[in-house]
DNA sequence: AATCATTGTTTGTGATCACAAAAGTTGAAA
DNA sequence: TTTCAACTTTTGTGATCACAAACAATGATT
């Protein structure tokens, strides 16, 4: 029997073109992701082979090259959890991922073709179809391909894998503010990045783009992860 | 006999208080950081641990590990190599390590206190020894410490593992410009980013680290690391 | 009752092996 | 000479095992 409080991963389909190791990397980057894992619960490999049903190899280079995007973290004592979050840094997170993204679109910008700019218009009102309904998580997913689909505008891109790396530190600690107000003002955001992008206005996108990550992003978690939020704020 | 270029890897002692893959990570992370392994060169995990003597395994966490932090590549053909450069992917870097360092530097600003202020004026005497004697290893180490110690004054730091992933990927194809005039330059600019810490200045320290980043960066790379570096700019 | 040494268990690390996919080589046909 | 098929070798992946360090539990001593 388990001692510690039993882990619950959401077990995708295991696709045979790809590794097992790529499979159990995605299946636990999503269980960070979406908060499934408590931050401070020590993981095992041997437990979480187990629940998986593979081998513990894969999940020894799965965790590796988590903790290498600070999506985990190794202990001195090579005990391995998701990282506990504070008020301080959470903060930092967000005003690191206005910094890097603002200029990654700003970056983005000169290349975004007719396509491009089409691709982005079709995200844009998906968005707002998933905000009439106020599915959450979709508008959470629309939202992060559609700042993926501007930064991967530019070709020569190198900030992609470390906007990447802090939306996996944010992830178990975000939630898209489901108030109809703060909806209101998601709006009117991607409304204004669209305009500064089709007026090729790089500040414009820059205001656009910082506000819209700093009014998209609220803490809503459940209240086991608030309460690790703010435990240890005082270390 | 091996059929491809041999690989020179620089062995550094091993300290028995970190494990094999640890020592192994390191090993392999200075070799790329000093470009001693030819971007486009397929590196296998046997040869690697035969050149290292040890098993393919901590090699193979190693190189995993190096993957994830964009040190290495890892094609569909499961084939590892340290990534091509091209200008404008160079250039991407270099503007990627502006907005983010000058980012990190006001952030950090506040936090810096007559002990932190001591350490930093010590690193920057030390750099300008090093430039006196002309030491270009020693002056790109000392003032890689120099931003280190800066950034990682904000105790809820999270953009370092960032910044690191950049100084990276730059690492092979950078030096510091060993003409005069550049020296002359970098001095200036440790200065300017010391008077704007002492002034408590973060537009003025963004400033600095900005200019130090743009003309401490230079192309200084053997003949075949520029070549690398050009070949398939066309891509 | 509290502290510390001791014992038993769990866990990460590192080595070795089997296997299938990829790469490299050879040789024949055009 | 070139092209393509068959064969051989190399290589990454995944599984299993041995071992030492870390952890948890137990018992003795003050």
């Amino acid at each position: 029997m388990d001692k510690k409080s039993p882990i619950k991963i959401t077990l995708t389909e295991r696709n045979d073109a790809v590794t097992i190791t790529q499979w159990v990397y995605q299946t636990l980057r999503n269980a960070v992701m979406y908060g499934e894992i408590l931050p401070g619960r020590a993981l095992t490999i041997r437990e979480l082979a187990g629940i998986m049903d593979v081998s513990p190899m894969p999940v020894r280079e799965a965790l590796r090259q988590l903790a290498a995007e600070n999506a985990l973290e190794i202990q001195g004592n090579r005990r391995v959890m998701v990282p506990k979050m504070t008020a301080m840094k959470f903060n930092e997170l967000c005003e690191a991922r206005i910094a890097i993204e603002s200029h990654a679109a700003a970056r983005a910008l000169p290349y975004i073709d007719g396509e491009r700019l089409e691709q982005l218009r079709s995200l844009d009102s998906l968005i707002d179809q998933a905000q009439e309904i106020g599915n959450l998580e979709q508008i959470s997913l629309l939202n992060q391909n559609f700042h993926r689909a501007l930064y991967t505008a530019n070709p020569h891109q190198v900030t992609l894998p470390l906007i990447e790396s802090l939306w996996l530190q944010l992830g178990p600690f975000m939630r898209l503010a489901n108030n109809e107000l703060d909806e209101h003002y998601l709006v009117d955001r991607h409304n204004e990045a669209m305009a500064a992008i089709e007026k090729k206005d790089a500040y414009a996108l820059q205001i656009a783009i910082s506000a819209d990550i700093r009014e998209g992003i609220a803490f809503a978690g459940t209240p086991e992860m608030l309460h690790a939020l703010i435990e240890n704020s005082g270390h």
